[in-house]
DNA sequence: TTGTAAGCGTTATCAA
DNA sequence: TTGATAACGCTTACAA
């Protein structure tokens, strides 16, 4: 049976001082001598105390705990990603005395309906937000009640990137996409397509935008982008019929940057490995079958979230460190060896 | 800014009765007259009063919290499934008024610190073990300072399955093999054979056991077993020449059962899709790419590992309830349209 | 620099 | 059935 643990009166009479210098000596080394601080540091450790988590917060008001939605089982090999993102946040909260909690939720209303309850029970004091997309009503709810939240994607939309009320981090996808297309050409690929999602998505849009920009900056023309892009679900079989697509559309192609992992492996698996692909995220099966892809760096993400949250509510107007755009690697893997099927 | 949060005095107050009946109301309210509960019902919805989670967990002095360990090997393919097994736990757990939160360590003794921290802070009451290995220490610790828990996983080695101080839920990958090889053989199948991890992992050794029983039980001598079987480590690559190595023993091998997705992976693409393969995990990537797969039941475990944790400490010698075993589902898909590579 | 006193919001105990 | 009182363990005034 768990014996009954130490506390601050404990610790106080083994060192022989009141409760409070040893609170003192937690919270405020610098006030207090320091040999009191040596003798209570000691009988502390003597003690194996620790203070008590639920104590702690009810009296500071500070519930030291972030909540991180667990998105119900994405399908898709993209999910590793937050998972990630996830271990890194833990990582990263856990050195600043922070415990991540997990919830989940159907949809935008659900997530909603637990802010409320994790709000109203004083569970958490802050949100991280693993993804935005265009319209979210769970940025603005959070904002109008004054909640401190991050979100891991920027505020998509009508709302202004440089909200001051808005603190997010995001992953610079375009500047992604731009540099592995240069890769490629450095590589002596001359025409290099793009596999993507419908327009709409905020990221899917940025990620194209990348490879536009840096094919026509090799001189592809307008016509020519055309023919070399194509759109596809996110699924392994949408993405090996738009492939098809795109071989018919560009029967000169090279290589081809996907909008995700997924849809690279659709298109290695239709070309049967005959192409150069990369793909984004860095998922494991990248790793596992051996094709590029673009790596979104999570734990520079969770550093950065984790770091604006100790800024919500102490920014001014249009600081720019509410926010932060973090350049991802470019992760290229040996041609050929992809799915082993080539020479 | 956050407004104050009302508290149980506010209800009181606002229902014209005392704080201890607005308690009662909530925790037992079995023992307040209809009229009274109706009431400070009335005005908890009002106020949207919730309780402070804080506050109660020091008074009761439970922290209503489950710890898990967010592993760093989300690497391989297979990380999959502690990922949907949290998002299950997450679910039920909040379902039973319970909190999940998570913590990370880099090796068995980290993790024995954190044990340490989480318990000597109060902030939790109970840890759910993801993945047990022999001679495994931390469960030990455990059980010598009375710290509920629940493995999922069995007590591999030296522990007594039954022991009545551990708890445990496994998937019961030994029915799940051998009945794997019976769909396949209902399918035509004549030589079945396993592509699987070294010796020495509990789990991956029960897999093992559960082909042989299987073949067996069709007829297949002990050399033909031995011919039929081989060992590789959890990659895709050495699953492919694992699986090159398997068909030079086995010329006639009509379908390959493996220990894992990623195995199940190398021997597809080594195999460029020309044989039946079964993997075990049913991550993503089997569905994507369409190979059939044993799956855990992850949503069966996390609530089974709920349920074992209101019984720590509860339960007699011997209690069988002490652990759960459960068969998993064979997930099988059509053949041959596994990497689209055959027909 | 240290100690005293008060109170964070809740529930357990016990008396009315 | 309900209400007063007293902790739970901590920190933040303020007083010594």
């Amino acid at each position: 049976m768990p014996r009954r643990l130490p506390t601050v009166s404990d610790v106080a009479h083994a060192a022989g001082v009141s409760r409070q210098t040893v609170s003192n000596v937690l919270n405020s080394p610098g006030i207090v001598r320091e040999a009191t601080r040596a003798r209570v540091a000691e009988a502390i450790a003597e003690l194996g105390y620790r203070p008590h988590a639920s104590a702690r917060r009810l009296r500071t008001r500070r519930a030291s705990t972030i909540a991180v939605r667990l998105d119900p089982f994405a399908g898709g090999i993209s999910g590793a990603v937050l998972d990630r993102f996830l271990h890194a946040l833990t990582e990263r909260a856990e050195a600043r005395g922070l415990t991540v909690m997990l919830y989940t939720a159907t949809d935008a209303d659900d997530e909603i309906r637990q802010f409320q309850r994790l709000v109203d029970g004083a569970v958490v004091d802050a949100f991280v937000l693993a993804s935005t997309y265009y319209g979210d009503p769970r940025t603005e709810w959070l904002i109008e009640r004054g909640q401190p939240f991050v979100t891991f994607g920027r505020p998509w939309g009508i709302a202004d990137l440089a909200d001051p009320l808005h603190f997010w981090v995001d992953v610079d996808g375009r500047a992604g996409v731009a540099e592995a297309v240069r890769r490629l050409e450095a590589d002596g690929c001359r025409r290099v397509g793009f596999l993507g999602w419908p327009a709409g998505s905020g990221s899917g849009d940025e990620r194209r935008a990348g490879w536009a920009e840096a094919v026509t900056a090799a001189g592809v023309d307008a016509a020519s982008r055309a023919a070399l892009t194509v759109e596809s679900e996110e699924s392994v079989g949408a993405a090996r019929a738009a492939t098809r697509r795109l071989l018919e559309q560009a029967s000169d192609l090279d290589a081809v940057i996907a909008a995700s992992d997924t849809l690279a492996l659709g298109a290695l698996i239709e070309t049967r490995g005959s192409l150069r692909v990369v793909g984004f995220d860095n998922t494991p099966i990248a790793a596992a079958i051996g094709f590029s892809s673009i790596d979104q760096r999570v734990d520079e993400v969770a550093s950065a979230a984790l770091e604006l949250l100790d800024l919500v509510g102490r920014s001014e107007a249009d600081d720019p460190r509410s926010h932060r755009l973090i350049v991802p690697d470019v992760i290229m893997r040996e041609p050929g060896l992809a799915l082993g099927l080539v020479g």
